[in-house]
DNA sequence: TTGTACGCGTTATCAG
DNA sequence: CTGATAACGCGTACAA
């Protein structure tokens, strides 16, 4: 049996409670005592019982973390790994605990979440993405359990604090770029429609056409759900048109590679053939043949910040909801060509 | 407040300790009493409370992930997505429910560790890694924790139970396979030294020239611990060798892609002017230019087998340990060429 | 500033 | 087969 509170108390001549409330660094204790009981704390190396803790306090000091589906590829893209250790930075800084949902298919993770939140295991969750008509987020809403999200809630936007770039402004700006560079006909590759993210890429991506005079073809729109592989089917959809596209918009670095990887067993050569724009400049984007021109849109500081959101939200749930916006980066590398 | 095992016991005119053990399914409760007690709960939406549970359990139904440090970039490679999905299968079968180890530094992880296991967070704990001179495993082991790990211990192999690839074997056969081709100078890239899956790898590699009658050149081993700034820079020392090697066997498609990125840029081609054969098998290797010739080491699988093994562990501490061997498949693609 | 007494929601032990 | 009763280890009003 590990050594409790109680073990402390004896060894110090105090009661547990004293004990408790050195733990809580509670104002109302000597210094004298407090360092009387931290030093016996030491010596026997004690470790307080979070089992405890938690029953007692009503809290567990963890916060939970969704993932879209994982039979889809989107878990093997290095999106994941990296937000996940902006948000283990927080939660190591903060001293809260990190637990995944598991689960495969969209039932199971929603089971999943509703156990973890039910059973009382974590005190928070965040959700790694943003979708329409999302049971766990609807889940979430009617227990006013607290959460917040990464990506642009669905709904309310003004009534959920949530962690997001301007996805709007980026895709307008690549957009322009590739205008700038002569391009008139060009294409959008997008995820599910009903992710946010692709949804406010496809607007910027619009709104820079509209604004340039140029009538949007929704031929040269496609959507696909997978990465590479919708990489893949969306440009041979692309390259049957009669008018082929001269430049493409992508929402996703692996779509992008996807892409290219199906038009140079083609024969066609980026950006030579036709330029190409990505988002999230993976560690992958900047080695691969071409080196991809994309936007660097911080996932770090996207978990960073969401983790940080989450815990203020535990600690303080009727603050007003908060957005954070977090900066994006063009970067202009080798995948688009002026246009001759 | 929600609602707990009394208020069952209430409605359902028995007692709490009755409704404990309908809900263990206790065989000594007759079926009357169960189905009566069921639908009270079913009516009452009630939820066990895991904080009250696990204290009285002793058990927290959680097992905990310890990943190497963050703060180089293996974290960003997709393996550790795939890894954590064959993870998460296994541990939502079994309800079990998945902690992150958190913190950045290795002093940070091992804190973290220490954290997790003192203060009963978890039942058990998978190393995501193998490496010499561990120091969270050698707390493990003092403590006698439950722990798996995927990779080979680096000490008392058969004293722990742990999933690993036969490494040494996938090695000597990439190798033999450059052999056959033609290939002499034949260089290696590891990654860390004290990662046991770099040893492995680096035993079979000089095992199969050995058997092929070539002497090993010390300077075409060469170890990074980046993977695709290791592999920039393990490509520039090999290739300011007087002979420079044709052939390479790289540990990680990662590394392979740096190699191949930092070739291109010097003007030299993959497979034309030198072979590479990598490990791991991601999914970017397939589309990679060119396609990447590597050994797919069924990351799932490892994953899957390692949460079983863990929880075979804890249910039965005294059990043997048990070696799991995870097969692998050598995926001839397009990085080599027979030498001329 | 510290101690007392009780509660947190379950499981486990011992009767019956 | 079921019911009391006592842990599990800690937090916290309330009292002193």
């Amino acid at each position: 049996m590990a050594i409790t509170i109680k073990d402390v108390a004896k060894a110090a001549n105090v009661t547990p409670s004293t004990v408790s409330r050195v733990i809580a660094d509670n104002p109302r204790i000597s210094n004298k005592t407090k360092r009387k009981v931290r030093q016996v704390m030491e010596e026997l190396g004690y470790q307080p019982n979070y089992k405890a803790r938690n029953l007692a306090s009503r809290t567990t000091q963890t916060i939970g973390l969704v993932m879209p589906n994982s039979t889809d590829q989107v878990f093997q893209n290095p999106f994941f790994p990296e937000v996940i250790r902006g948000i283990s930075k927080m939660a190591h800084m903060t001293e809260y605990a990190i637990q995944f949902s598991t689960g495969e298919t969209e039932e199971e993770i929603y089971d999943g979440v509703v156990q973890m939140v039910q059973s009382g295991r974590v005190d928070g969750v965040i959700l790694l993405y943003s979708r329409m008509n999302d049971r766990v987020r609807a889940f979430l809403e009617e227990k006013a359990f607290p959460y917040t999200m990464i990506g642009k809630p669905s709904y309310d936007v003004e009534k959920i604090s949530h962690v997001d770039n301007d996805n709007f402004s980026a895709a307008k700006e690549v957009t322009e770029y590739l205008l700038q560079l002569g391009h008139t006909k060009i294409g959008f590759v997008g995820g599910s429609t009903s992710l946010m993210v692709t949804l406010d890429r496809q607007q910027g991506y619009e709104t820079a056409l509209k604004e340039a005079g140029i009538p949007i073809c929704e031929e040269y729109i496609v959507h696909e759900d997978f990465l590479i592989e919708g990489g893949k089917q969306a440009i041979s959809e692309l390259l049957s048109l009669k008018e082929t596209p001269t430049a493409l918009v992508v929402v996703d670095d692996l779509m992008a590679f996807g892409i290219i990887n199906t038009l140079e067993k083609m024969g066609l050569r980026v950006p030579d053939d036709i330029s190409i724009v990505g988002f999230n400049n993976l560690l992958l984007s900047e080695i691969s043949q071409p080196p991809l021109t994309t936007v660097n849109i911080n996932i770090f500081d996207l978990g960073y910040h969401a983790a940080k959101n989450l815990i203020e939200i535990i600690n303080n749930p009727d603050e007003p909801a908060k957005r954070i916006i977090v900066p994006y980066q063009m970067t202009v590398r080798g995948s688009c060509k002026k246009l001759i």
